[in-house]
DNA sequence: AATCATGTCAACCGCAGTGCG
DNA sequence: CCGCACTGCGGTTGACATGAT
């Protein structure tokens, strides 16, 4: 796998590694050791620049790196460890015996994240979404720490063919998102509580109250979608290819910006 | 068997942080 | 203090592998 070799606009080589270039650079370090790795491929005979070199080595190269299959510890330890660190990849991979920090990106984009929303777990935040829908904004910096959380209630958004309220917000955040209606607009919409409710959200909203004991401040806002439609002109199959969460979670901001 | 969709993973890119003159 | 060089990190890309239709 991996890219194939080109040259840049400098001469030097990119793409995928050869066997040759590898033993190049192993014998080089194993030689002279680690430093600066600006100049380094010049005199280890490479035509690479300093940061492949880096990279191969770190990722590929390095003496005791685990590679291949993860076992499910591992792959218990990295959730935890993102439940706590967040994307810090360089931090998590310290934790880990000898896998590399790519490795475990990578594991995590591919596997583990679609892995955790499949089982009604939010990759980023690690809660469990429930029929309350748990917007959740976040930033890096208080990954592990209270989330600032804002609460729309709908079902899950992780049902495979989203309806009623789940849809219906999926539109809206589509809207917001891309910004293709003006504030006030969308701020009509969010102030005017006409309901349509479905049969499915009707259910949904009962079972709820009677989970929760009442719902007073628990109002739900559920349009229809002959509903929206009328208010935000919004193209079907458009909002059905968004990625629901990164709509969400640039739609809260604006929101809280809103209100 | 062919085609398409999805998964995997090595490697690149851009940016932020740090150290030094 | 400033600018430059270098390093390290996280996000993204692209090519191949594999599975589904």
């Amino acid at each position: 796998m991996g890219r194939k070799t080109w040259l840049d606009d400098d001469g030097m080589k990119k793409g995928e590694w050869t066997a040759e270039e590898d033993q190049k650079l192993v014998a080089h370090i194993d030689e002279h050791g680690l430093c600066d790795w600006r100049s380094l491929p010049e005199r280890a005979g490479l035509q690479r620049v300093g940061k492949s070199c880096r990279l191969r080595w770190l990722n590929y190269l390095r003496p005791g790196i685990r590679r291949g299959k993860f076992t499910p510890q591992e792959e218990e330890e990295i959730i935890k460890l993102h439940a706590v660190l967040g994307n810090k990849w360089a931090a998590i991979a310290k934790q880990m015996e000898n896998r590399t920090d790519n490795d475990i990106k990578n594991h995590w984009n591919s596997c583990l994240k679609k892995r955790l929303s499949r089982n009604g777990i939010d990759p980023m935040t690690h809660k469990p979404i429930i029929n309350n829908l748990t917007v959740t904004t976040t930033n890096e910096e208080e990954c592990g720490s209270s989330p600032t959380t804002t609460s729309l209630t709908t079902e899950s958004h992780f049902s495979s063919s989203p309806s009623g309220s789940v849809s219906l917000l999926n539109k809206l955040a589509t809207g917001i998102a891309s910004r293709q209606h003006d504030l006030d607009r969308i701020k009509n919409i969010l102030l005017d509580r006409k309901i349509t409710i479905s049969d499915q959200d009707k259910e949904e909203g009962l079972r709820r109250d009677q989970e929760i004991g009442g719902g007073e401040e628990d109002d739900f806002l559920i349009w229809d979608d002959g509903e929206v439609r009328r208010y935000m002109d919004i193209d079907p199959m458009e909002y059905e290819t968004t990625p629901y969460d990164s709509v969400l979670y640039e739609s809260t901001q604006i929101l809280d910006h809103l209100f």
